[in-house]
DNA sequence: GTATAATGTTGGTTATATTCAACATTTATG
DNA sequence: CATAAATGTTGAATATAACCAACATTATAC
């Protein structure tokens, strides 16, 4: 049986297209800047294989690595924003009131499963 | 001898910290839905043991992973502009004339190393 | 306050991500 | 065009990420 997430197997086509697109943009940030895979490699602390299968858009490439690549070339910090609570303006609707620390449900609550 | 890479086994502070703070905003967009963590996990199609590491910023846990559970919550956007070549000023400063599908240097060529 | 649901924790199993060596191919320099 | 560097590819070894079951803890609903 496969110890590999479905996710991992078969991406929604978004998700690839982002990996794709996140991968050449690592590419050509490396390009710009003279360096060889090995050398943003040896920075970030991987092997050139993993810093290539990272411009290749690999989905299993832990997340740790790609974001090594992008504080080596100074590009992180557009992380920040993502999933940003305060942008996050279809949740702060759905939010409404509470604050919870779980998602309890109760039977009678019918939940409109949006 | 670990087959982890030094990025996995102690990250920069920058990139533990823009884990950390990914995975806690996936939590809060994850509360307001009124989703239980087992919820997002299938969605996203992993167990619920890896959409818990996801929310406390696990390094080596795989990037689709993360991604999906963006993706689950309609947060993939932002990613669009991570290392957009675009917006990659010093990038553009430094490519200047060349647009290269290597690195090579030769002998002679010192390279500032920036 | 109590019952119940959600989440956290631990230990064990297994497929696989990372690594590396060696060779092939592609690209750029002079 | 020739040479050397950069990158791609393959196969093998090994530590570990993902998974699960079972139990513990925490938080919510009533």
């Amino acid at each position: 049986m496969s110890k590999l997430s479905k996710i991992s197997k078969c991406p929604p086509a978004a998700v690839e297209q982002i990996l794709t697109l996140l991968g050449w943009n690592i590419r050509t940030a490396r390009l710009r800047r003279k360096m060889r895979i090995e050398d943003l490699a040896q920075r970030v602390g991987v092997s050139r294989f993993v810093m290539s299968d990272i411009e290749k858009g690999k989905p299993t490439t832990a997340i740790v690595s790609y974001l090594g690549a992008l504080w080596a070339l100074g590009l992180l910090d557009g992380m920040q924003k993502i999933a940003d609570p305060d942008l996050d303006t279809e949740g702060k609707i759905l939010e409404k009131f509470r604050t919870p620390k779980t998602a309890a449900k109760r039977k009678k609550d019918l939940d409109n499963d949006f």
